[in-house]
DNA sequence: ATTGAAAATGATAATCGTTTTCATTTAGCG
DNA sequence: CGCTAAATGAAAACGATTATCATTTTCAAT
């Protein structure tokens, strides 16, 4: 790890190597709040803006991406070699990932008919879940007034 | 409209007419600042958090949804009964609408694996268009220090 | 038409996530 | 070692979004 953040110009340093750490520890869909807090279990010096900077560098360097569902949080997905989406259940919200293999094969397809060359796939799929399913009604009819 | 809004419970105003009535002049992936800009060409009394909020009422009504892709600005779009997903130049921004018909069959029928009800596709791609396909190079020598 | 309750408005302040700044410390090459 | 570029940590700055609140307006019932 080191070695390979070297060859992308950047220093190891002990903050640097927890936050990585911990990152990968802690697997999917992870929060800069998440992350910070399990760096801090560990070693309680260490800055936010350490950790925040540090997880926009694993995301640099190609070793997670961004996920951004409905709510307002970002979170930080390792990256895989294997693609997959999310589904989001807006009662219990839950991200569930699914494989998106095919799917991604007949999106870069349809895209050339666009001229377009894809990098990045984002496919979001929000609804409800297994045990959430028999409550999908009000959808409207939540915060009326001002908001 | 004004029907359409009391039978949902919420009342008619002139700035929610002008604000409504703008939205839709604007078309597409319009975002609260534009939509501000041209509301107040017709009207410099209206504030902006009513620009904001009615934006908000045209998503919970129904009649728009939000998009966002990699800039930090979230943008409302016109709901069609055509599902489509969105291609996202990273380097002339620009935003194309693709068609996603059949994929959105084909995710619908797959996150029944998952017995997850889906209610709502988003799929992004990121990627270079037609114009800007040649200089896709540099990703990750860009911003290096700090930062 | 008048009225009264509920909702909308506009200005402002508050909040939240993210980024920048800057003085200090550290990594790692020569 | 010693030097330079990069990294750190604390704090402030920032921008987008939301909440607050006094005032005004809508609209249904009279």
């Amino acid at each position: 790890m080191k070695e390979f953040l070297r060859t992308k110009g950047f220093k190891m340093t002990p903050q640097r190597e927890l936050i990585f750490r911990s990152f990968f520890e802690l697997g999917r869909h992870v929060s800069v709040d998440e992350l910070y807090d399990k760096v801090r279990l560990q070693d309680n010096t260490v800055g936010y803006s350490t950790v925040w900077r540090n997880l926009k560098l694993i995301c640099r360097v190609g070793l997670a991406e961004v996920v951004n569902i409905g709510d307002s949080i970002t979170r930080y997905d390792r990256v895989t070699n294997i693609p997959h989406g999310h589904l989001y259940c807006l009662k219990c919200k839950e991200l569930i990932e699914f494989n998106v293999e095919q799917i991604v094969g007949m999106l870069a397809h349809k895209t050339s008919d666009y001229n377009f060359t894809p990098e990045n796939f984002k496919i979001e799929i929000q609804g409800y879940c297994e045990n959430c399913r028999e409550s999908e009604v009000e959808v409207v009819e939540e915060t009326k007034s001002d908001a």
